[in-house]
DNA sequence: TTATAATTGTACCGAACGGTATATTTATTA
DNA sequence: TAATAAATATACCGTTCGGTACAATTATAA
């Protein structure tokens, strides 16, 4: 690993909680300076400008959720367990070593859908990967009998998603983490529906 | 009417839905002259900074939802149906005189939860309000055995909030409109539940 | 250790930012 | 219709924006 290599990945790490939480619009070069300790001309000989910064950072929160969620599901067995690993960590959010600023993908959905195609289909590619795994995973259920043959696992999988996305934005925005929990709580329902 | 309250409500109207898109750091003054027309120094006439003009263009978006709604639920009479009114009208909402950029709530919650204090407040209590008619309805319910004694109306309430603007923002960011639809349909289904 | 390449800091660019003082125009009322 | 008040446009303020040229520094390999 270069030294450059190394720095590029310092600046990642550095500026994604920023981006996460000021937004891409609401975060300036001077932002990024300030969170990595590095001059505007160090971090553009790294990066060819903002953009690329703000993707990167993207993609490094979301891989920070997805192993938060992949090592809770790695210490259960069967297919509703796994399920219930998602009411795990999002229930116990503060937990669990999450992006600041709270959930990568809700973050950036709504502020990237009318603006910034790039970012929007970086989004829009984590949902998509996000809800295919929930299908297999459901799939996989159906299979083993551990969930019932007339689910339709896309819708089953979409409103889930739906759900925890809904639920840490509302817990979020009127600071009541209680109404995040409760979300859970409706999911955990859902899922014990499935058998 | 005066004309500066004319002038008023005409800014207001027209820059509403640029907040809307673009979102409040995204938009500049400079947006709001194009979207007017009027010069920055007339709407500075009439308004004290753009702070001002983002709140009041908030609280516009949210009406122009709340009366789509309202409309919707006063066609009904029993309170399933009522609460289908929150299906019909999200389901279909190109049908409707929705506001450009959709959802003002989603949009403004990520936004602003972490930067802009006077916004958070309005939007939270946009999601207060909307969460306290449902739960409203849903032990008007419960009185008339519409619904089961045994429903938890908080819980339920913001479960529904929590899909609805979940499924908003997963179909806009993906661009597949059905996935709201899919939404929709959980929704219906969780009502339904209900008796 | 020295030459060379890669990396970082300094100093700056023009443009756009939110905001304001004031002149000009338009409503309003006597 | 004339006098006055209200509303709008013009021209500008200092600051910050994203980005860049280039010098100074540091890592790398001979």
């Amino acid at each position: 690993m270069s030294k450059a290599e190394r720095t590029k990945a310092f600046i990642i790490e550095k500026t994604a909680p920023v981006f996460n939480t000021k937004g891409y619009a609401g975060t300036s070069m001077a932002d990024l300076s300030e969170a990595t300790g590095l001059t505007k001309g160090s971090i553009y000989g790294n990066f060819s400008n903002k953009d690329e910064v703000a993707l990167a950072a993207f993609d490094h929160n979301f891989q920070k959720v997805q192993n938060i969620v992949k090592a809770e599901m790695a210490k259960r067995t069967g297919v509703l367990d796994q399920l219930m690993a998602y009411v795990s960590v999002y229930e116990g959010f503060e937990k669990y070593p999450f992006p600041l600023g709270g959930c990568p993908i809700l973050n950036t959905a709504t502020e990237s859908d009318d603006t910034h195609p790039e970012l929007r289909k970086k989004v829009a590619g984590a949902i998509l990967s996000w809800k295919n795994s929930l299908v297999s995973l459901l799939e996989k259920g159906i299979k083993t009998k551990e969930i019932r043959a007339t689910v339709d696992a896309e819708q089953t999988a979409i409103a889930i998603i739906a759900l925890i996305e809904g639920g840490i934005m509302i817990a979020k925005v009127t600071g009541k983490i209680n109404y995040r929990k409760a979300v859970m709580q409706s999911v955990e329902k859902m899922i014990r529906g499935l058998k």
